[in-house]
Parts: structure tokens; C-alpha cells; sequence
DNA sequence: ATAATATCTGTAGTATACTTTAGAGTCAAG
DNA sequence: CTTGACTCTAAAGTATACTACAGATATTAT
């Protein structure tokens, strides 16, 4: 199957899979005598291994040091500090999500940018310098 | 004030000072006849509005608007649309957080890598896929 | 045979928010 | 006055995951 029909399966391009492939994440494949790619059933198969591991949060850094893992312990460990960051922004966003919303409800929505609370608790937080003070 | 010292304060360093300065985040400051810049309390308050916009989510070139905004609708706007990606990602990292939980779970956390329950779900999940029965 | 489409390699560009480097000029302290 | 620390500009590098482009060759369709 050649690069194109490749890509159609996986629904990725082209550019894409040869980043891949130098990236070291997919196996170079026979090539024709013109250097066309030659690849497999077995790559579309990679491929979507790849593309599931990615959906679980992984970068393609660490979706290439899984492939070269032996034990289960290593892909155990990868995993639980994996959930660990995704954790870690979850707590983040929670906390984001808190203060944009104080911050809308707070808005009265028509009127001028001075008297818009948002700029307001931008703006006064702010001053809570204490160097300001000399 | 010299940059390094609205460095200092602002807990910046000189280099991303002058890179918010040539994304006109802040104004040019007048300078001495040596070319140093010459800084103001004003400018370490600007800096610390930046500071507290960027914690809320807002990346530079959002922040850059802000500062043309005239309505307070605008900063309504914005700030909505913001807590509206904000959520879209906690719903994402919350699934992805039950979905790599699972998987721990079920991990034998130890043994050779072919009989990691992680590797095999990533695995037969992908061979869930319609072409492969040709 | 010819035109259109696909593929090849290698390099550069995209987005974001910086950081680093190079080479040169300036300022403060001793 | 000299040394070290600071600052200047402009360009390039970092990280991530691609995407786009240029110029050349190959394959397919008509």
C-alpha cells in the first residue's frame, strides 16, 4: 500500500507519517525501485496504536520510549505519572474556572471599561505590591 | 528604573521584558542618550496586570486586546469564551484522567510488557478497526 | 504520449511564550 | 582608568506536533 492509502486509513497525511517515521515511531518500510514506500496491514495497525496512546495523553516522546519498553512496571510507572499531571491540571482548570466565573457574574456587561469589575479585579490585585509603598 | 531592576520587582526576567515590549504589551520607555531604558512605577503595574491576566488564562495576544477594549462587553466576551475553553478542558482531562485511573487499576504492575493489561487494551482497541477484516 | 496526480527529500514555517547567543556599547566601583 | 556588571539590538534556539513548500522523479489516467 503506498504512503496515500496509508494515510487515507489512518486518516492522517502524508507529511505526518514520514514525521513518524523519522521520529523513529513507525519502522521504515520497503521501498519500490522509484523509493515509493511500501507498507503493510501491519502499520495501520502501528499507526493506530500510536494514535490511541496519544488519546490517552501521551506525547510522541514517551509513545516511543512505551515501544521500548520490557517490563510493565515501566509503562506502570509512565501511566501513574501520566494521571498524576492530568491531575495536577484538572486542579488547575478547576480553580481557573472558579475565578472566571466570580468574575462574569460580577460584570454588569454594558458600559464603559473603567467601571467592568473584570478590568476592576485585574487592576487591584495588582496594586498588592508592597514595593509600591517606599 | 532600569530594566534589571523592573526585572527584579516584577519577578520577570530583562529579555521577556523587552519581548513584551516588542509585542507592544507595554510602551516603549523613554530612554537616556545611552539607549538604557528608563522605567516608572507605572510600568511595573502594567507588568503585574499582565501577570494577573496571564493566571487567568489569558494568553498575550489576548491580553494585548484587553487593552484596546472600550466596552466592558468585549471583556464580557472574552472572559466567557475563555471560562468556556476552561471547561472544555476539564471535561477532557477529567475523562482522560478515569480513562488512564482504569487502566492503573487493572495494570498487574509487574512481568514481561506483552502481558500488561495497559498495553493490551491500547492494543485491541486498536484492531477494532472495519478495513482489517479484508 | 501527455497531462494530472502522487511521491520523494530536505528545509522551513506555524503557534506560543519565552530563552539564548553574539557582538558591541555603557555604567558603577575601586 | 580599568574591570566587571549591565544593557543594547537582532537573530536564532527551545518545545511540541505537525504543515507547507520547493524542486525533482514516478505513476496513473486519458
Amino acid at each position: 500500500m503506498t504512503i496515500g492509502q496509508l494515510a487515507k486509513l489512518t486518516n492522517l497525511n502524508t507529511e505526518t507519517i514520514r514525521y513518524y517515521e523519522s521520529l523513529k515511531l513507525i519502522p521504515k518500510p520497503k521501498t519500490k525501485e522509484s523509493g515509493y514506500r511500501n507498507y503493510t496491514r501491519d502499520d495501520v495497525d502501528t499507526i493506530n496504536y500510536i494514535k490511541k496512546a496519544k488519546q490517552l495523553g501521551f506525547t510522541l516522546k514517551e509513545i516511543k520510549s512505551i515501544l521500548n519498553f520490557e517490563s510493565c512496571e515501566d509503562l506502570y510507572e509512565l501511566t501513574s505519572a501520566k494521571l498524576n499531571e492530568v491531575q495536577q491540571k484538572l486542579e488547575f482548570y478547576k480553580e481557573l474556572a472558579l475565578k472566571l466565573n466570580t468574575l462574569i457574574k460580577s460584570c454588569p456587561k454594558s458600559g464603559e471599561i473603567q467601571n467592568c469589575s473584570i478590568i476592576k479585579s485585574i487592576r487591584n490585585n495588582k496594586v498588592v505590591i508592597y514595593e509600591k509603598k517606599n
